[in-house]
Order: structure tokens, then sequence, then C-alpha cells
DNA sequence: ATCAAGATTACCT
DNA sequence: GGTAATCTTGATA
């Protein structure tokens, strides 16, 4: 498998969403190698999205969104939790992708640890650990000081895998918002213990 | 300087 | 199913 290039992310982002799906998020520190197949996601546009932290311009918070396709925003909400974006698109435009849900496929012990305080975890704790943007950020270590990482050519970045079946692809709205809900950019694998919500 | 809101999670009944 | 926890950012003064 092969590390996906810059020109997979520069593309139109609802496009670039749906192919994330069942693709390989890898991260690499210290030795340690997690990765996991990428779930759920959902696609947050620019100028025309109310609900995309982009939307209203350029800030210090949002800036990394605004560079090419390619680069990690990860940013802190709720005073608790960390989530992360990949940005997509041409410099300038602000959209990226949530994270929302990965299966473990590396490194499940170390991120039991990170997750729980133990690497060993039960069946039910298992199937908690990165069902979610911010269990995902904790699971894999990931923090403000990974936030405008270019995964195209560091530690963190995403293999290349076959396209799943476009029939196993659920579309609904997206979720924990409160503005643009109705927008049908949430993207899932159908029947996937790692969707963060029903 | 102060304040309200938030792309969530864990724990309670 | 409901809600407290917790802190950074961005808006308003």
């Amino acid at each position: 498998m092969k590390k996906l290039r810059r020109d997979f992310y520069k593309r139109g982002i609802l496009l670039v969403a749906k192919d994330l799906l069942g693709k390989i998020f890898v991260k690499e520190e210290n030795g340690l190698f997690l990765s996991g197949k990428i779930v759920e996601v959902e696609a947050y546009a620019g100028a025309l999205d109310e609900a995309s932290h982009t939307y209203g311009g350029i800030s210090t918070r949002n800036n990394v969104m605004f560079r090419e396709g390619g680069h990690l925003y990860v940013y802190f909400t709720y005073g608790a939790h960390y989530c992360c974006n990949v940005v997509t698109g041409e410099q300038g435009i602000g959209e990226g992708i949530l994270i929302r849900g990965i299966e473990p496929v590396k490194g499940a012990d170390t991120m039991a640890m990170n997750r729980f305080g133990k690497s060993e975890i039960t069946e039910k704790e298992f199937r908690n650990l990165t069902s979610g943007p911010g269990k995902i950020c904790k699971a894999f270590d990931i923090t403000k000081k990974d936030n405008g990482v270019d995964i195209t050519k560091n530690y963190i970045y995403i293999l290349d895998n076959p396209p799943v079946d476009e029939k196993d692809i659920v579309t609904t709205k997206r979720i924990g918002i409160t503005r643009a809900v109705d927008l049908p950019w949430r993207f899932y694998l159908k029947d996937n213990p790692f969707i963060s919500r029903k």
C-alpha cells in the first residue's frame, strides 16, 4: 500500500470524503505504529457552509484549513476534546473532512493505554476505542501539536486501499451541529461497529 | 477584560 | 434519554 499523494486531497471535497472510507489512517511516533481503517467522515466546506469553522473567513484558529489539500487540521472543543480533519482542495478554499470513525488495525493495545490507561480491555471497550472524533484523537494521541502537519510527507499519513463498494456507503446528515443541519455530507460504511452513532 | 458557544464524551437515572 | 465537565477562540467593550 502507498501513501496517498497531494493530488488525492486536492480534488472536490465530497469526492475525497467518500474515497477516504476504507483507507488506512496511520501515525508513527517514538517507534510506535498506530493505524486504523477510516469508516466514518463528514465534509465541511468553506464559504458556503454555515456549519464549517471556515465560514466567515480565515482566523488564527482555522488558518490550517485554508492551506492546500493534504494537511491536518486539529482543533480543541468543549474544553476536553481534540478532533482531526483532513484539509482538501486548493489553497485558500478552506475546506476539510472530519474523521469521525476508525476501525483499529495496528497498535490497539497502545490505543487502549491512551484511552483507558490499560492495554488489556474488554470487547465492549474495544468497540468504544475509536468510535468518535474525540476518541480517535485520544487513542492516536493527536493534539494541537499535530495541527498543520503535512500528511503527504510526515509521521501522520493515509495509506491507499481498494475503493469500497458504493452500495456499502451510507449518506446522511451531519451530527452535532446547529447550522446547515440538512446537508447530507456525512458518509459511513454500512454495518461497521466503529460508527459514532446510528 | 469579560463572556458565550462549541464538528463531544462519559456518566447518571 | 438527559446533562455536567472544561477551555480555547472570537466577539464585544
